[in-house]
DNA sequence: CTGTTAGCGCTTTCAG
DNA sequence: CTGAAAGCGCTAACAG
């Protein structure tokens, strides 16, 4: 029923092969040769057969990605610029939600030899070894975006420097007394990279110390994940422990709008009784008003899905890691008036 | 390289036809010889490779997505459902983007002679029919969520009921003046099937008529999208109309939130001065504190994908359509109070 | 420049 | 129950 390469070839006088050519814009191809064979193809609404050539050419033209959450706008915000540079590209974009950590494991066992895409980005974490091994094996390259891992290409931002803009701005504010709130420290997995929510803390730190704020653990929780439940649940903690808190930096805008809630349902006002400060900037933040440090979380996608298309090109990428930077973006949540109050 | 159907055949000493029964849980084995293949497939770590097994079935073990906007929260969650059963289900998920008219015409070009996918769900908007066709010659099942089509399989909710809802909720406060707020009367690209946003409306006609309140098309409004921006910007529309609106209701929580950024900057206190109620119930609705008409997105995306894998396995859908409930979700957006002061 | 001929690796009749 | 053989539709040497 549905016309092939043979049809054509034999409808326009010649070899599959030269037919081939002309579909492959082959340029051993004589000018009037190769317009006949456009005619045919035309006359006959003849369509190449995906899996034929995928299979021939041993590649399916699509890109993998590896996400947590669908439900993370983080992650779907870099997700668009992923598809937006792979759609551009011609190339196609799955999507692989590995909800449990658990599934991760299948999910990436299967990937690694499945043949199921030429090139992978993987969003927020980092495969363990043997997995990167054997993506190596298969000539699948990887990249991972908002993580860094010296390992594979990674695209990511100066969290640390992240992290101290966002504690920066609160000292200049007059904040003496300043939580934070991070996902986890560890790595869910034990793999090597360095976790965002740390090297947040780490700029948070150095720039306490450099106001002559000496560190206190107790300052600090952790949420576990990116949302708003957990990220309320992480600001009692924290506004429970008996320290006197003004301010509160949250690794994710997640977490930040949860604590926000938590301000709200305890009668505290936002900035007057606490201020606090996310990170991400995702679309959320600007209608709740929340101060937050920008990630260039599309750009980010957009990078990644880049580098994966060169690699996959065969092309050798030197510049394996890929920094983008961050930068504050002051609104409502943490008010100047606070400033005033507290000196 | 790579260990072949033939490897294993030849290490477990049985032809490759057996191999592949046994691969393909054919009964038509014999225990013990089954068991040798098994082994040596063991052995040899063989893994059938995906792509010639697609041509030689014709088929690819996918499902497409078309959606317009990776930024909708909305979508975004339907995908979420859609996800979750494709990976239990063992297929794949492949998405297609289409930000403008245009690209949706390529991409539904492509997609319809391209076998990229086994079969395809369109989120919001239906496909025309020249395209519908073509599906239906390559015998791809197409399947519609959040969009009622009578041409093909479809799942949405009573739109007309939810706007009723809404509309009945803001009665009973005591609301008399309610504006209304919808992206878009007549579809982007003139295709049939009924648009959600005029469905919502004539459920706010009706339980306003039944209210004994006259219909006054000068309360509504278009927004275009489903965007904050544009939301704010018909809000101010709206307002500016001269009517003393004290209530609105919005076809989805993206433009409700615009038209309370709008109130917010305006000064307009909610819901003392303004009242709200949104659609969709999506997450950042709570957050918000909006009244909202909750759709089952999840299971509206569930749903589509187990028609698709049915339809994909050659059953016959009868029940071409499934409608879902909708239910009123109160929070903070319109307190009881507008009654009383309103009185 | 162009046609012939092998594959790509698996599924699937069709005989035994 | 099992093996041989014929495709699936296209790409890519390899000869002309």
């Amino acid at each position: 029923m549905p016309v092939t390469i043979y049809d054509v070839a034999k409808a326009a006088g010649v070899g599959i092969s030269t037919v081939s050519r002309v579909l492959n814009e082959n340029s051993n191809v004589r000018e009037e040769t190769r317009h006949r064979v456009l005619e045919a193809i035309e006359a006959l609404g003849y369509k190449p057969n995906i899996l034929a050539r995928n299979l021939s050419r041993s590649h399916v033209q699509t890109v993998g990605v590896v996400l947590s959450y669908l439900t993370s706008p983080f992650q779907v915000t870099v997700l668009q610029g992923i598809e937006r540079f792979l759609a551009q590209a011609g190339l196609d974009l799955t999507i692989f939600s590995m909800e449990s950590p658990k599934r991760q494991e299948t999910l990436l066992e299967n990937l690694s030899h499945g043949r199921r895409c030429d090139g992978l980005i993987v969003i927020s974490f980092t495969p363990q070894e043997r997995f990167l091994q054997r993506f190596q094996r298969y000539h699948i390259p990887v990249v991972i975006a908002d993580f860094r891992d010296e390992r594979i290409p990674s695209v990511f931002v100066d969290n640390v420097e992240g992290g101290y803009l966002a504690t920066k701005h609160l000292l200049g504010l007059g904040h003496r007394k300043i939580g934070y709130i991070l996902d986890h420290t560890e790595p869910p997995n034990g793999s090597g990279g360095n976790e965002p929510g740390a090297d947040r803390q780490r700029g948070y730190q150095q720039a306490l110390l450099e106001a002559g704020i000496p560190f206190d653990p107790r300052l600090v929780a952790e949420s576990g994940l990116h949302s708003r439940q957990r990220g309320a649940a992480a600001a009692e903690v924290l506004l429970n422990r008996g320290e006197l808190l003004t301010a509160i930096f949250a690794a994710s805008d997640m977490i930040a709008l949860g604590v926000m809630e938590y301000a709200r349902k305890k009668g505290l006002r936002i900035p007057d009784d606490l201020a606090v400060v996310g990170f991400d900037d995702i679309e959320l933040a600007s209608f709740a008003g929340l101060t937050t440090v920008r990630q260039p979380m599309q750009e980010m996608g957009r990078q990644a899905a880049e580098i994966v298309t060169w690699l996959m090109q065969g092309e050798k990428v030197l510049r394996t890691s890929c920094q983008l930077p961050v930068e504050l973006v002051v609104r409502d949540s943490c008010g100047a008036l606070a400033l005033l109050e507290r000196r």
